[in-house]
DNA sequence: GGCACACTTCGGCGGGCGCCGAAGTGTTCG
DNA sequence: CGAACACTTCGGCGCCCGCCGAAGTGTGCC
């Protein structure tokens, strides 16, 4: 070792290099809905012009932090993959100390930011104090274990089986991982039986999306379930 | 929202910014050993001016991504926690892919790629093959769980009870948690048990480091140790 | 005290990157 | 077919950032 740098340090920069700019992390954070975004509808999300954000998606597509589709004149782009959700995940999270003084700045000042705290998906999982509350649930019910890690127990797999949601665990993916949740400072469900879980909750009608965002709200039939299924108050939703 | 950009997305670019840049990406990799580096040391390593290096450590520190500790004429800085460290290992398991076909191509130029394959530390705890051989022996052994997300068992506790590796419940740190094996693509024991026990296998006398590296060689007495305590072979570890 | 050493600050240089608008390509729709 | 639309490519502009060497500050050693 002469004084040269690391191979991986290259590659390490490259990819924070993706990252580490406002606008291609503007798109990031906003695909992590988990749907698919046409060019220009980021471009109006970022405010910049089409042209310079056409240059972003190459990048990010190259990168291969993004998948794109086309489709006639559009350019679909989405999240390539859990693995991106997480990272992106986890490097807001790191940051969110620093940026809780400014959210304190302008307070409530949106009705949106409200309503993302209370409920909203976390690329395909449920988050937000609806995500603690279904994990704190799974936790006082002994069918998930927090306090020497992070797993489902028996019971728990017991628990998706009897609820007929059925969790596929024949892929790579892990079954159950934890997530820290930005605005709680705390574990939500992740990983295949996260993303099981919320797609049952959409489809069963147990919550909805709110206009075009991540925000979710939980229906009249969406408390009776949780609170059957799981002994969640309506309260502790709201 | 007119288009302008989510207030989250700077801070996210930020803190990407820190590691895009290949010379920080390099202290920070280097600093993934869990020790402490003086200024000049970094400089050397990375291959760069003293005074460059300073200024990339001021604003790592200023980022929080380090800590730094004054003594005399000597910087010595040190990653901020396991956070940073959990970050900057999730980044770099992300770029491997894409790596992988370069490290193809020095082959096993350096024989310190190939010690660092056999068996490293990642931060505060194990990984390499000796990590992997670990954490499987306690799977196998009913004291960690991997099928349903990541955690000890009752067993696994009490068998850090009886080997007398004492373990800190008190903090925020997970008790364990997963961490991807950058050589392996398998997940190893890392959290505060994952420290505990690298801990305790440097102090037994289990591994020794070799050289200035993060590469660790197994001993004779902790091949001992290790088939005792964990029915791993000796021949698992070579 | 004087010298060696670790680190920091400063000015200056060069390159890369993000931005835009204008022009070009391909698609959809009337 | 022509107009509207989504996206891409290209020049050009300006800024930021990483690099260095030289000079300055503080510490430790003889």
């Amino acid at each position: 070792m002469t004084g040269r740098k690391d191979a991986g340090a290259a590659g390490l920069a490259a990819l924070a290099g993706l990252i580490a700019d406002e606008t291609r992390a503007a798109c990031l954070l906003a695909l992590l809905d988990g749907r698919a975004w046409t060019a220009s509808e980021l471009a109006r999300h970022a405010g910049v012009a089409a042209s310079t954000l056409s240059e972003h998606l190459g990048r990010l597509v190259a990168g291969g932090l993004l998948t794109e589709e086309r489709q006639g004149r559009h350019r679909y782009v989405r999240l390539a993959g859990p693995q991106v959700a997480q990272l992106v995940e986890e490097l807001a999270a790191q940051v969110e100390p620093g940026v809780r003084a400014a959210r304190r700045r302008t307070l409530r000042a949106s009705g949106a930011a409200a309503a993302m705290a209370h409920g909203r998906t976390c690329y395909d999982h449920l988050a937000g104090r609806l995500g603690i509350a279904v994990a704190d649930a799974f936790t006082a019910r002994g069918l998930l274990r927090q306090d020497t890690g992070f797993a489902l127990t028996d019971a728990g797999l017991r628990w998706f089986d009897t609820a007929g949601i059925g969790l596929d665990r024949t892929g790579r993916r892990p079954l159950v991982r934890s997530c820290l949740d930005w605005t709680e400072r705390r574990p939500h469900l992740a990983g295949v039986a996260g993303a099981a879980l919320c797609r049952h909750a959409l489809d069963a009608g147990w919550c909805v999306r709110i206009g075009s965002e991540r925000a979710v709200r939980v229906t009249a039939e969406g408390e009776r379930a949780l609170s059957a299924l799981l002994g969640i108050e309506a309260a502790a939703l709201r």
